[in-house]
DNA sequence: GCCATATGATACTATCTTCGTATCATATGC
DNA sequence: GCATATGATACGAAGATAGTATCATATGGC
């Protein structure tokens, strides 16, 4: 399950895409667009910063900015940014050695074929073709 | 992510899907066999019960015994027994109403799809798969 | 230089979820 | 009648989640 932490990041990630290319953003202007706690997404910003999806700039006119182009950032990449193991479908899948019922199993191998392929799609998902997609609707964009 | 609780729900369900046909089961043998806490399996089986996954019979002699056939229970079958939510994405996959950040969310179409695709693998993997494949390994099965 | 504005870093707290235990009631075969 | 089995709930400890608070530091404009 993503939690909200994580859905505050992807949502705050595709605001930055949406305004990609016309300087950094604060923090502020993030958490007001996109109905976000103030403080509870800056403590995510900084983890996103950590992470290198974001670069910041401080002091007046500072703010945030992608760190790349909104082609080369996936829904995995923030997902993972975020908590490296939030979207596993199970604990065995990650920890396989902590799976002491046999040292075969067979829900584990299922589970992990699903996996694969759930971080497969999520890594296909760029925040460009999040943004072209919401662009055919400019009603509900969020404007500066 | 699939829980604890889940995760021990899929192992009893095994346990008794491997042993099917050979009358009802007790609680205590498969805590034992499964390496499962007793009374929180308790609990747990009473939930397959209720939701008919399970069919139990009180009293001497007593115990559990799959309701259908293994071939006819999936995994999607026992985690959406267990907890309905559990293994969904994204909160507003579920809930769409809640996602107030616009009228339309790339994100949350995205994530639909691939919870679909997620819930079809799921309800496609049966016990009697399961079992199957674990058969190849006869050294690792639980034994009576 | 000073100050408003911005992020960096971290500590703290309330609530919810998860995991597990405990208790008592009820049914059944021998 | 008693040992053995499930049915139904209540309870509790530990951890995760969601959000707040505080202080430090950097920077542009006056």
């Amino acid at each position: 399950m993503i939690t909200r932490e994580t859905d505050y990041a992807i949502r705050a990630m595709l605001y930055l895409a949406h305004h990609a290319g016309e300087g950094a953003i604060s923090a502020a202007e993030v958490a007001e667009a996109m109905d976000i706690p103030y403080r509870f997404l800056r403590r995510i910003l900084l983890r996103l910063v950590g992470k290198e999806l974001l670069v910041s700039t401080r002091g007046k006119q500072g703010g945030l900015r992608l760190a790349r182009n909104p082609e080369m950032v996936s829904l995995l990449d923030i997902v993972q940014a975020m908590d490296p193991e939030v979207i596993t479908l199970n604990s065995c899948v990650l920890k396989s050695a902590l799976c002491t019922r046999s040292s075969y199993c067979a829900v584990h191998d299922e589970l992990c074929r699903i996996q694969i392929f759930v971080n497969a799609e999520l890594g296909a998902i760029s925040l460009a073709r999040l943004v072209k997609h919401e662009s055919g609707r400019e009603d509900d964009l969020p404007q500066r």
